[in-house]
RNA sequence: GCCCCGAUAGCUCAGCUGGAUAGAGCGUCCCCCUCCUAAGGGGAAGGCCAGAGGUUCGAAUCCUCUUCGGGGCGCCA
């Protein structure tokens, strides 16, 4: 319907342009906004107001040229124009009713929209280091991107879904090097834990498996392990020197396919464990893409060889250095060290040098909002490369915090107490939490309350919205009950006898859906469909306890059991998009 | 020091990208089940949109400055 009155002003503009009334080369943006206000009809346009100025005439003598010029349709039963010179359009009866019939046919399409035409979309998200399970951080990331993907493939894009594993560098040796140490311990010999090693218990499970498997054969004397090892800090030396003594010591005692074994036991567990807990978590990817085949597939070397080739690297202090600043970073960048490894960024540029050349219209990455600086350096070296750098979007999402009881909840990396996401799923439930997490707009910092995604009343409206559904699956189960049944076209022909304003708000409600999906889609906003979704169940409960569904009168109750039909389809496909189930019962 | 994000009711947040009288929920106070789930609904009170300038027909929204929060500024990943 938006779209409808748009091509109707649309045409009443291009009208007057014709007769000279408004300056032919004006290019207008027309907006339609639906109406706060039902006084002010359904939908509103305040072209006349930003035309006014350039067209040399006041605003409301100007929205009376375009009234005139206005094709006719009969959609609209009215138009008027109100206050400074809004034209304010309503819409007919049959219209307003006939979104009931639509969503009845649409069922679980209706929503869905082909804006996207198809185009090929990347979005990469969540993409943690695979040296611990996910904490309650990244669970924000995997609800926001997940929902971003489901949103976009709604209106029509092809979403390829993606989760970078970084399974090279050197947080990973410290995991295989912390696996390592624990196994030893298990073994009984007496090595100390570094304090810059991984400090959860999973490290000691990832050993008891890699001891169970290989028995005694990755075990090492104490001396051969610790001997001209560099102090640790509690013993007043320093903590990276000394973990990377260690890592050396594991890759030299026990070679390098010993090594690997030891390092994969420790990334495969921890990917695995990564998978289950997103899919509990209802997130699935397309692709896992390895760090390691960036360079086993040359791609790190080719990307710096094509900036070499631009003249955007040299050398200095023994190491290679991108020019970044040309492209409007605040410092120039190393990517090859001068021990002669590449850097993480290298690895970036790489892997988004590649995304690109995989033939993605558009490249979504999703980080958390402390790796800001990051955006910059990756965005230059796409356009060094002289790639498209536009195709590429980083979402930024702020932390969120945990509150129980109404306090701060610690959490802590370091002595390895941290909340997972899975302890969160546990506690509160994947359909709270998901909901929860895309609530507030990403860039808005996030107070998760614990207890109130708990709690099983109105409060929460996870279960506000769930609730309003399954009442709605419950009259229907009552109809059962009282002997009746639920005569579709009985309803459908006698839809205009819906003209309570309880009816006629929950009308409304449903009409907009599609621009509510189509707009959180394309401004990666989903929290506009959270909103929306509470404020479509406050109309349900609202007409629920003001009138009784299943009345005598058989016209009447037909059709408000296709209303509220219509309504359960809403619900059902609006929490689907967010990830959250639509129970029957509750 | 530089950069990013934020500041709206007592609390947690919306505010449709510049429009009509700034909205929800919680909390507080009053009210509604012999009736389809009270996990619900109705009503009341509650605001100098952090502050100051600017842009224009019109600003919570855009620009500048200030104040206060959160985060980031490695040859770590």
């Amino acid at each position: 319907m938006k779209h409808e009155i748009k091509t109707l002003i649309t045409q009443a503009v291009s009208t007057l342009k014709t007769s000279n009334t408004v300056p032919a080369e004006l290019e207008p943006n027309i907006q339609i906004t639906r109406t706060k206000d039902s006084s002010h009809g359904d939908f509103a346009c305040n072209i006349a107001l930003m035309l006014a100025k350039p067209a040399g005439k006041n605003p409301r003598e100007l929205a009376q040229l375009l009234v005139d010029a206005l094709p006719a349709n009969d959609q609209i039963s009215k138009v008027e124009i109100a206050g400074p010179g809004f034209i304010n359009f309503f819409v007919s009866q049959d219209t307003t009713l006939s979104v009931v019939e639509t969503i009845l046919n649409l069922g679980d399409t209706y929503g869905l929209s082909n804006i996207g035409a198809g185009r090929k979309v990347q979005l990469e998200f969540v993409s943690a280091n695979p040296t611990g399970p996910l904490h309650v951080g990244h669970g924000r990331g995997a609800a926001y991107g997940a929902t971003v993907a489901d949103l976009l493939e709604a209106v029509g894009f092809d979403v390829h879904r993606e989760y970078y594993v970084n399974d090279a560098g050197r947080q990973m040796d410290i995991l295989a090097t912390s696996v390592w140490l624990r196994y030893l311990q298990q073994c009984g010999v007496d090595v100390p834990f570094p304090s810059n090693g991984y400090q959860g218990d999973y490290v000691i499970d990832i050993a008891n498996t890699l001891l169970a498997k290989h028995d005694r054969n990755l075990e090492h004397p104490v001396a051969a392990v610790m001997d001209g090892i560099p102090a640790d800090e509690p013993a007043g030396g320093d903590k990276e020197i000394h973990i990377d003594a260690l890592i050396q010591r594991a890759k030299t005692l026990l070679g390098d396919d010993s090594y690997l074994q030891v390092f994969d036991a420790g990334l495969n567990t921890i990917i695995a464990d990564i998978r289950d807990d997103l899919k509990a978590f209802g997130v699935e990817y397309d692709e896992w893409y390895s760090e390691r085949t960036l360079a086993h597939r040359g791609l790190i070397k080719q990307a710096i060889d094509r900036l070499q080739k631009a003249n955007y690297i040299y050398e200095k202090g023994g190491a290679l250095w991108f020019k970044s600043t040309e492209f409007g970073d605040e410092k120039d960048r190393v990517v090859v060290r001068d021990n002669g490894q590449t850097t993480y960024f290298a690895s970036d540029i790489a892997y988004h040098m590649d995304k690109l050349e995989r033939g993605f219209d558009r490249v979504i990455d999703v980080w958390g909002a402390d790796h800001h600086g990051y955006v910059p350096r990756v965005k230059a070296a796409l356009q060094a490369l002289g790639d498209d750098a536009d195709k590429l979007d980083v979402l930024l999402v702020q932390f969120a915090v945990l509150y129980r009881g109404g306090e701060k909840v610690q959490m802590s990396t370091r002595s390895g107490s941290f909340v997972t996401l899975r302890e969160l799923r546990d506690e509160v439930g994947a359909d709270a939490a998901r909901f929860f997490y895309v609530m507030r707009k990403c860039e808005q910092h996030m107070d998760f309350d614990l207890d109130l995604a708990k709690s099983q009343s109105s409060d929460n409206p996870v279960y506000y919205i769930q609730y309003a559904h399954a009442r709605i699956c419950s009259v229907m189960r009552q109809l059962v009950e009282k002997g009746l049944s639920h005569d579709v076209a009985i309803g459908q022909a006698n839809l205009s006898k819906l003209t309570e304003p309880h009816e006629l708000g929950l009308l409304n409600a449903l009409a907009k859906y599609p621009e509510i999906v189509e707009k959180s889609a394309l401004s990666e906003e989903p929290h506009q469909l959270a909103h929306f979704l509470r404020d479509t169940a406050n109309e349900l409960h609202t007409y629920y306890n003001a009138h009784q569904f299943i009345v005598d009168d058989a016209d009447i109750r037909n059709a408000r059991l296709n209303l509220i039909q219509a309504t359960r389809h809403v619900l059902h496909n609006g929490l689907k998009l967010l990830g959250v189930s639509a129970p029957e019962t509750m």
